[in-house]
DNA sequence: CGTATCGGATACACCGATGTATCGAAACGA
DNA sequence: TCGTTTCGATACATCGGTGTATCCGATACG
């Protein structure tokens, strides 16, 4: 039986065992934590945690369901074109991209673990993709506007929808390869690279690139080059 | 000490051992799965298991190690250039890279849990990169054979080794997809219209869609269109 | 300020997995 | 075929995590 009111003391812990399952997950990972190293973690006891959730599970899907809400406002805020400036080039928002997203690995790990448990459980499954689409709706909408104000989208990728799918294949992609080698500035430089190549309707883009893109070049011709 | 001989018997459990494991992971992830239920969906005891490795995670190492060695054969096979057939067009490398690929999504799970592990794991994670490493040449190599006879690459990615990572960038990306929503036709289809619109230089490829193109397209429409 | 409800700590019983030590049987070599 | 080595089964001791029942301090509210 639920509490009549919920008081401010309950809020605190959850969200501290919220924080603190956060960063458990992302250093031993979901399957290998326990509830009471969650709870020490938090700086309580298990009566604490019993009290809130019923199992790790159910913590799980809340503590994923927080932090994404969050990153979702994050980037459809950065995405928002504003008063002063109603027009977003490709490239700007290539660059406000790839600086909002692949900032924390902590996150990468436990969203990817969280994408695993999805995969095996249909119910979460499709919760886990419902969101994604409404993260793919934000973007497709971006590009719909773009497109519409004569920059064309590439002719295989006409449709916003499809070239927001594309967009998201490759944010995915990227993420492996950073979990990988932890090189959080490579991984930020390629994907707005390849954002601009499979975006880009011709040979030569028409934007001349951003200091920030001449930068990046160079950081990955170092760092990841041959 | 390790034994003197290794016994046919030994190898065969050994094996099984490692065949009932990639069951059981896929099923249950690495982090719920214990040595006992690996043990069981083998036909063994644990005196098997503790006979051939020392604890879960070298078993986890060894059928990565394993299975990613078949497929990297099994890709660089289909991707070998035939005497009756020296020259290979780009649609014609997609399909077959599409074909061969994503077929399994026990696997996928299996591989992306490895991939967590290793994430965590600098020693394995070096592993996992060099492993990628190789699987990224042979595609570079087939990629440059293509550009080195007229059918150039788009100008962001002229180099046959940036353009390999963005392949593996996409089939990366469109794995997240596949393990969420199951659907393999979907998803091989979705992969093959991304290479083609990432590789192609141009608007318009020069290369008329095959027949598995065509086919594929329409898939995609059907199911996944809006 | 007093009281009733709520939240988290504590203690306990339980279970399942681990690792090891030992033993019997199968496989190999001569 | 026999003796030896190797492999896997069995039994046992142990440990760590789980879930629940209970209790006491804290908090809200009249």
């Amino acid at each position: 039986m639920p509490p009549s009111t919920v008081t401010k003391r309950r809020a605190r812990t959850r969200a501290r065992l919220l924080e603190a399952a956060f960063a458990v997950f992302a250093a031993n990972g979901f399957g290998h934590t326990t509830i009471e190293a969650v709870c020490e973690a938090a700086g309580y006891t298990r009566g604490a945690f019993y009290s809130n959730f019923t199992d790790l599970d159910e913590l799980f899907f809340a503590l994923y369901d927080d932090r994404s809400a969050l990153i979702a406002g994050q980037l459809a805020g950065s995405l928002a074109t504003t008063a002063d400036e109603p027009e977003l080039t490709l490239a700007q928002l290539t660059e406000r991209v790839t600086r909002e997203l692949l900032l924390d690995r902590d996150w990468l790990l436990v969203k990817t673990e969280f994408l695993l448990h999805a995969a095996r459980r249909p119910a979460v499954a499709r919760a886990l993709a419902d969101h994604r689409e409404t993260l793919r709706e934000v973007c497709a909408q971006r590009l719909r506007e773009l497109s519409e104000r004569g920059r064309p989208l590439p002719a295989l990728l006409a449709d916003p929808d499809q070239a927001a799918r594309a967009v998201i294949a490759l944010y995915d992609g990227v993420t492996v390869q950073l979990l990988l080698d932890g090189d959080t500035d490579v991984a930020r430089a390629w994907l707005g690279r390849l954002l601009t190549a499979i975006l880009s309707p011709s040979d030569s883009p028409s934007d001349s690139p951003t200091d920030q893109d001449r930068r990046d070049r160079r950081d990955r011709r170092d760092r990841q080059g041959r």
